[in-house]
DNA sequence: TTGTCTGCAAACACTTTGCACTTTT
DNA sequence: AAAAGTGCAAAGTGTTTGCAGACAA
């Protein structure tokens, strides 16, 4: 699951950096800040991609001594990132997928259904329509996910196509 | 799971009844029109709700001799009528829900988080943007799937939420 | 020291599959 | 009769949990 090769939507400025953020998180709840959950944010954060938990597993487990973690720690780790605003998790294909939250705006995704590549971007007139819709019905929205499913020009142009099927 | 109780978003004409399209569906493929898949198709047919896989198999088992069906059964027609054309497939929350798809326009969902109900609705604004996004990023779209989160009226208003926690 | 966290193995929920038997065509 | 479908039980997949020992505060 690799993310669109240019990401245009910039970064947004935080006070704290995202391991930093996820102590203060640790600590305001008594929690611990453990050697693997340090490892997996700085992990985490090392890259800026869309990523599933076997994934993540897989890439520490190819890592030094002492820079891993177990299948539950990573689960549990990653439920509590999402609860410290860290990461934004989403269902695709039957698996949790996860992407940066912490210091990114708000963002949509198009789904190439040829190389499974997802590619972000955002729109203001989307939410407005969005907002209005929901007026229109009462109802009060928090949130939303837009996934727009189709053929990225990659895909579309090779008649090769085996180069865009990693991860598939 | 229960749908929007005004379901506003009309009909559209067809030719054919949904049972009579897939008979047509599996005639096509040299499939056959077993007691189990009229029995399914019938009972889907027969209320227009969102619905999982294990509601579908209780509904028929506490229904008379001879209209039921096993848990492959279930699983297997389902995906036959997804197939058809018949019924789409979203999955939310971990598990696959499914909703009329034939004879009925295009539509998405706002999500009630108090009470977990989908309401559904239409706006061509939407697509238009959808279409301009993907234009934006050479990407053709096919489709594209929307829910918008939030609170409805009814979990709004009221302070006894109990009535509304149907189906959690 | 104290209480949380980890890792293991086992349990989970949902869905799919192998196979002998039944049913449609 | 031939081919496809069904139901059972068992296997999968992705994820979660109970618990004894390990570790952060």
């Amino acid at each position: 699951m690799a993310v669109d090769a240019d990401f245009s939507l910039g970064k947004v400025d935080v006070a704290l950096t995202p391991s930093q953020r996820f102590t203060e998180f640790l600590q305001a709840r008594g929690k611990r800040v453990t050697r693997q959950r340090r490892v997996i944010v700085d992990h985490v954060w090392s890259h800026h991609e869309h990523f599933d938990a076997e994934q993540l597993l897989d890439d520490l487990r190819r890592t030094p001594e002492g820079t891993n973690a177990s299948r539950p720690t990573v689960y549990r780790t990653l439920a509590e990132m999402v609860d410290a605003g860290l990461l934004h998790k989403m269902v695709l294909d039957g698996r949790a997928v996860y992407e940066h939250d912490y210091g990114y705006p708000q963002h949509d995704h198009l789904y190439c259904s040829g190389c499974q590549r997802l590619i972000e971007f955002s729109s203001d007139d989307l939410v407005r329509i969005r907002d209005a819709v929901a007026a229109s019905h009462q109802f009060r929205a928090t949130g939303h996910k837009l996934i727009v499913t189709g053929i990225c020009i990659d895909c579309r142009t090779s008649k090769a196509k085996s180069r865009h099927q990693d991860r598939v």
